[in-house]
DNA sequence: TGAGTTATTGTCGTCGTGACAATAACTTGT
DNA sequence: ACAAGTTATTGTCACGACGACAATAACTCA
């Protein structure tokens, strides 16, 4: 589609675009080992505008899509990953979003979990490719891919961040917000986990997403008060030190909080 | 805009509109007086589909607005009305919105003052017009407008919220859930009160947006408390028994919450 | 002047939370 | 086997927020 000039592009209506801020957890780079850290996969750019850069993974809507269709299927097609937990951002509708013509972009958030999410990357910058397989649990067939246009990066790296396409940036730092938000609410740090867990890897998750170190006694009364947390019989054995008790989360009711459409 | 059949017009791009759920606080309908009610304006239809149905005020977005400006038009256009708040509510995207095309909207939701709302309609199921005027306080001259498709109703009213076009009903229920959230947090239910007020008129708007009565000695603690309440030098004369202090609300400085474009 | 009503302050028990001590259980090294 | 080291788990305690409710203050109206 061509414009002849600016007003008249403008006076169309605004193209719609579904993207995604998709979150895993993994160990922080090098340095400080044992700590984990939230991760995000991005797409290069292969045209213009801003070609070459990366973005989050997304694209135009689909004349048969819902949103979160929407959302769930460019997160299957860039990372082969099945979402843990999907929920919309925000619509983003700035008229100086995109230097070319005028999009609005409804942007979903997700989480996937940490063994889905494949391999440490070596370096971030490097555009290192995703491997992802070694799923430990039974489930759908993890898709390896090679897609030397899709990588990971540190979801908090403010370097990383800048160099983002359109105000992709901004998007990321408004979902971690949102993901800090909900975490020191609900329960949600388990999505990042793996079918059973024990609660210091729960408080891992806190402790990545929040940015500060948390007390284990009182985190431990703190999550045990709180529904949905049910210990099986197990321990956690291989370890270091004294096996930790498994742990395992099962849906409590819905308790009246609205699912918009 | 016509189409063949039902597949080529969803090989399309979704046509987007941006709807916006407006609230106001009013004396509750006859028997108790005294009390405080949310209520919100609706415009009937004046096409198919959903001909003489209530709905959402909105309309389809422009190439030139931002999503945040259309909404404050379409509040101004259909209730004359300046927002005292206005917040993006949620994206919907669902196939089966609309019986003829389809349609992602984009709703926001705002908060009003009273005093601005105009007088109180004798029945809404008769689609009473709305009288705004009878601004007690400086600032832009209210419009008024004697429109017989605009009408305000009960927002709790679900004999009403039922007769609605599309899924409005749900978006209504949406935008109350979220208003109930915002309001037990933060500080703006004062954007339903005029520039002063006092602590009981503050504690009538918690009241009608929870549903239940709340202790005044307490209420008054916690509300002091919070920041942004400053007490005004004066005190409420001309009613019937001791008279109570004013207050207004001075905006603290944003605390870090991002405000997504 | 007194009754009635609202505004405002005071008191108190409960609960959630953070700081931190203490104990339990396991691995590793000698 | 034993000690040392580390993590898991339980205990204790002080503090602040909060709800229930009593008590006092201040005004209007009859």
């Amino acid at each position: 589609m061509e414009f002849a000039n600016v007003s008249e592009r403008m006076a169309l209506s605004p193209e719609l675009a579904v993207s995604t801020v998709i979150f895993a957890l993994r160990d922080a780079d090098v340095s400080d080992a044992g700590r984990k850290e939230l991760w995000l996969p991005l797409v290069r750019r292969t045209r213009e505008p801003f070609k070459g850069r990366w973005a989050l993974p997304g694209g135009p809507l689909g004349g048969t899509q819902a949103l979160q269709d929407a959302a769930a299927a460019n997160l299957r097609s860039t990372t082969g990953l099945v979402p843990r937990y999907l929920e919309q951002l925000y619509a983003f509708g700035g008229l100086d979003r995109s230097p070319s013509r005028r999009v609005v972009s409804i942007v979903y958030w997700a989480l996937v979990r940490e063994s889905d999410a494949g391999a440490h990357p070596a370096r971030p910058e490097a555009g290192t490719r995703p491997v992802t397989g070694a799923d430990g649990e039974p489930g759908p067939t993890s898709v390896l891919r090679e897609d030397p246009n899709v990588a990971w990066f540190a979801a908090g790296d403010e370097a990383v961040l800048d160099g983002l396409a359109f105000d992709h940036a901004d998007i990321v730092r408004y979902a971690l917000w949102r993901l800090r938000n909900k975490v020191a609410y609900g329960s949600i740090a388990h999505r990042l986990l793996g079918e059973r867990f024990t609660l210091a890897q729960v408080r891992e998750v806190y402790e990545a997403v929040l940015g500060r170190s948390l007390d284990p006694a009182n985190f431990r009364r703190q999550l045990l008060a709180s529904p949905g947390i049910v210990e099986t019989g197990e321990f956690l054995q291989g370890g270091k030190h004294r096996p930790p008790r498994l742990y395992r989360y099962v849906e409590p009711e819905p308790a009246g909080i609205p699912d918009p459409g």
